[in-house]
DNA sequence: GGAAGGATCATCCTTTCGGGTGAAGGAGAA
DNA sequence: TTCTCCTTCACCCGAAAGGATGATCCTTCC
């Protein structure tokens, strides 16, 4: 931001000087004042585009990084009844790991990972796992 | 676009005829030509600023849509290797759908989706078909 | 101190998935 | 035309997932 609006200053300087040198020109070659400004006009314009584009830029690449950045929301969390235990087991299912990889990796038993997902799978109302996922996805549950 | 585009002219329109009244005011109350020039460099900046920032709020709202709305990448397709049909199973895997419903959705038999089950996953590397979303996501081959 | 809910584990049983293999018809390329 | 790939379908079998139910232990809340 900072950066872009230095940078839109050295222009304008720049434009300054150019106008300058133009305004001799004006003189010495009588050339007509409409041309004067509208080289003017032209180049401010083109200036002006570029910094509202580099402006908006900056501001896009900021929503980028919010939607790479999955930052779980506490009240969709809430709202969907799930237990933090049950959110663990969403998110490692939606990673692709089977049930015993999950209770491998949570350190507990294959059937209490599957008492797990029989709990959310209700809280969620879905049959499958993939459709677990997607839910999860869709709520903002899970990245 | 074009709106934008339209409103740029009318925008120029007005400025021309704005110039004209200063210029009127230029010989009547004999205003020093820096001023004028500025009061031209000023608007065209700020008319410049606002159609960038039209631009590329345009071109943002495509860019949301393209997240919102999936649109396939062929060469990321072609570098998967996999086919039509199987992309197509793939997409309703990731739905939630069991192979049943796929078959039903796809007009085919059940084996035949295991079948293109079982290729895209020696396709894509994995065991199972939560992975397999994964996979497919990651690369963009669905959404 | 009891009630409620979470976390843990178990057993039994059914359904779904996934692996392996084979095969037939069709479209397109060499 | 032969060969390759895609699509379709079938059968068998083992593994994984899912449904239902019950039980124990622990924390938290009223």
């Amino acid at each position: 931001m900072k950066k872009t609006i230095l940078w839109y200053s050295l222009a304008a300087a720049a434009l300054i000087l150019l106008l300058k040198l133009l305004e001799y020109q004006l003189f010495v070659r009588s050339l007509s004042l409409e041309f004067y400004l509208a080289v003017i006009a032209a180049l401010c314009t083109t200036l002006g585009v570029w910094a509202g584009i580099r402006l908006t830029h900056r501001r896009k690449a900021v929503e980028v990084r919010a939607v790479a950045m999955f930052q779980r929301d506490n009240k969709v969390v809430d709202a969907s009844g799930l237990s933090k235990r049950e959110l663990e087991v969403l998110e490692l299912m939606a990673r692709g790991l089977s049930n015993q990889e999950i209770a491998d990796a949570l350190f507990v038993s294959l059937n209490t990972v599957k008492t797990h997902a029989a709990n959310l799978f209700v809280k969620l109302d879905v049959r499958r796992r993939t459709q677990a996922i997607e839910r999860g996805k869709m709520r903002g549950l899970i990245p």
